[in-house]
DNA sequence: ATAGTGACCGCGT
DNA sequence: AACGCGGCCACTA
């Protein structure tokens, strides 16, 4: 495991269940636009049974990136939809259900709107 | 130090 | 809309 992996992994880790992020949009988070692919592998180094939910992160067509591991993609899809993510066509639309990133915690004066 | 390897991406057929 | 390429970045052997 390297620092780069651990970050990818603490920012992975923030994206609430319902909701997916591209590999791209994670290393653009990041600070590092072009490490899309890089952040795929970092998700690999993952250890089985590790509380990151690795299943959220999809490439930036909708779709689920284990093409080698047919036995893994069925489990991302399963564990998406069991969260209420729908497919289409194989297929989830990124406009209904992309993560908008880390978002700073809320002042309190806008809680208090969010309650609304 | 270096060459090889992807859970990627955007663009041009 | 699907496919193929080339470029990219971090990691590994």
């Amino acid at each position: 495991m390297t620092v780069f992996d651990r970050t990818v992994h603490r920012l992975v880790g923030r994206i609430p269940p319902g909701r997916v992020a591209t590999y791209g949009q994670i290393a653009a988070l990041l600070g590092v636009p072009r490490a899309a692919r890089a952040v795929g592998s970092a998700l690999k180094r993952l250890r089985a049974g590790s509380p990151v939910p690795w299943h959220r992160v999809i490439n930036a067509r909708g779709g689920i990136s284990l093409r080698a591991n047919l036995a893994g993609m069925l489990s991302q899809r399963l564990l998406l939809e069991r969260e209420g993510v729908r497919f289409a066509s194989e297929r989830v639309s990124l406009a209904r259900y992309r993560w908008r990133g880390p978002r700073r915690q809320p002042l309190r004066s806008l809680r208090v709107l969010e309650r609304l």
